[in-house]
DNA sequence: CCTTTCACTTGACACTGTGTCAAGTTGCGA
DNA sequence: TCGCAACTTGACACAGTGTCAAGTGAAAGG
């Protein structure tokens, strides 16, 4: 998977997460990261075999840093289906940001590379899951919606979650952080859970 | 805006048209285009500055085609805002797998060219133009929920009938066409009408 | 009949960014 | 001192966009 210096290679993936961070994942190359990271263009083909690699292992390294799976334990330990749904979105939404410039550049790059494709694919496939799985808590509990089968409600709240649409709310709107959780979270028991709004 | 003969122009839109409905707006290059409007590369150059203008020009072709402003009649002259808000939702809704090809290649364009941005932000704009009339009628009749004001609202329903969330569904979760309008709709009642489902 | 002009063709070329290749260089451990 | 690992250096192939200059062919007009 990778040769080199372990110490090389962090020092690249803190470079190209800093760039894209910085750029929101548009227009970073490999020099810039090369150059950035005080390594050669060529040492990062030592590291990675292409592009699309390098920003899955960013993904992945910002992860790690960013302690992902803690975060997403207040939601997989939550006792009602609603709190599960409430927490997932909690943590979820609020990682987005934290991913999106290497996400976009993942997206960007999906368009052409069907590596890079795959791989967001496999990233978001792991978001449905946890989507899934607010769903079917919500349902165990009978507080799902009878409009919507556990898959097509697992559709809508994997949609309703979707980077494109943090994107369009938070970037096209003007909309805040804060407002995108609460409105986002309103949204989803409206659409979701059966009888209102009570938690 | 544009030189040469207006039927090689028109064989050059009705290429590009064929060509990104086939690739869903992928990998469709200028040479491509050339080619199957059987004149050179650079006659393309002739008629267009630049890919983007091509793109624009083929979204603009489409809609006069397809009579884009027919479809959105029943929309205009609906009596109520429910009415106005389904008739929006039936004629956009539907409206988007036709132009879906061209507005794929500009909205993947758009990450890089300033210009092809531009204009596709400038024909999104005139969506959420039509999401705020049908709005402002819902308004109007004191039938939009109180939860989001004329502002928000406007934006849910943008971001709910925005391509990137009809690509998610129909694509990513395999929704057909008419399950994408018949759900869509039922979600725009659900998030922005007062007092439940009722026509 | 000759000339001009328009619409297009032909072929070459610059530019950007990715990815490859081959030949160094440097430092460290056996 | 040998040899290897990690990295550097510089050249190059490739794709696709966009530019440029010269050429062709047909039609319009004096």
């Amino acid at each position: 998977m990778s040769s080199g210096n372990p110490e090389t290679r962090k020092r690249i993936l803190d470079s190209a997460w800093k760039l894209l961070e910085a750029a929101q994942g548009r227009e970073v190359r490999m020099t810039d990261i090369a150059r950035e990271a005080g390594v050669s263009r060529q040492a990062l083909y030592l590291h990675f075999p292409a592009r699309s690699d390098l920003l899955v292992a960013t993904t992945l390294h910002i992860d790690e840093v960013k302690d992902v799976d803690a975060r997403l334990v207040r939601s997989r330990s939550a006792r009602t289906g609603i709190e599960r749904l409430d927490a997932f979105i909690d943590a979820w939404g609020n990682y987005i940001p934290e991913i999106y410039g290497v996400g976009k550049a993942l997206m960007i790059m999906g368009e052409s590379d069907e590596g890079a494709k795959d791989a967001w694919a496999g990233r978001m496939g792991a978001v449905r899951h946890g989507c899934h799985a607010a769903i079917d808590a919500l349902d165990r509990d009978g507080r799902l919606t009878a409009e919507h089968s556990v898959e097509r409600a697992t559709d809508i709240l994997w949609t309703l979650l979707s980077v494109r649409n943090w994107e369009h709310l938070t970037i096209d709107c003007g909309w805040s952080q804060s407002l995108y959780i609460e409105k986002v979270s309103a949204m989803a028991r409206r659409l979701l859970v059966a009888d209102g709004i009570d938690g």
